[in-house]
DNA sequence: ATTTATTTACGACAATTGTCGTAGAAATGT
DNA sequence: ACATTTCTACGACAATTGTCGTAAATAAAT
């Protein structure tokens, strides 16, 4: 379990992870039903993917009365500024400007997120 | 924006498509030399991604004199409005100051960015 | 205790990717 | 024209991914 620093995951295990981070400890029944909410996907396919992420060390699993429940071995933070920064270096050469303006640029993002943004920057920049 | 593709370029596609909006039209001996600065990779590979993402409709050719020029038949901003469009979504929801909260986060962005950041908003929420 | 239902373990498969090697085609040098 | 150098075409291969199916193990129901 040496802290992995290199992972990310796809998008199928980013749905996974993401069901487990809200709800761990978590079945594969249970990450299976909320998953199917959204997507068509057989049981045995979530499962193979949790058995996998297991094997990866992504996911510690613990069994407690016969079943089988999972929880997340890497941070939801890390793990997504790790995905954000690999397109904010693979696509935008770490320029996060070009990164905004190219997921905000030519949609209208709403005022409120505007704003929002906005106001975060400009506390980021006062507490320099 | 009329296209709707929904081509991803993985990442070291990714890097040959970068030389190629840079300098197109390009031969595959300057991709290879560009994508050598930085990686080590052998000639065969680039080609054999080249000619795979010809034959994916994302690069077209053209025979001048004898030598194969290659293009990009994507554009680059469409294409990097998805990659960074796909992170938005399947790791923050759409959100957008999650995402750059996560990009920016932890690492001091330089005072410069975030003020560039800053003018780019005000400017957008004025437009409004 | 037997039958039934649920879960887990495993293996399989096709598609995609990153990586080259080799062979034949084309261009160049002498 | 011939030899040499450079390209392109094409095939190969291992790793990864997303997807299941089937069988074995467990738990639940009667």
């Amino acid at each position: 379990m040496a802290k992995n620093t290199t992972y990310q995951p796809t998008e199928a295990e980013l749905e996974i992870l993401k069901v487990i981070w809200e709800n761990e400890p978590v079945s594969v029944r249970a990450i299976h039903e909320q998953i199917s909410a959204d997507k068509n996907v057989g049981y045995t396919t979530v499962l193979k993917q949790v058995q996998r992420l297991t094997e990866k060390g992504v996911l510690g699993k613990e069994i407690v009365d016969g079943t089988h429940l999972y929880r997340a071995a890497v941070g939801e933070t890390e793990v997504k500024k790790r995905l954000v920064d690999k397109v904010l270096h693979a696509a935008f050469d770490g320029s996060a400007l070009q990164m905004m303006m190219h997921a905000l640029g030519n949609q209208k993002a709403s005022a409120e997120e505007l704003q929002e943004l906005k106001n975060w920057l400009d506390n980021q920049i006062s507490k320099k």
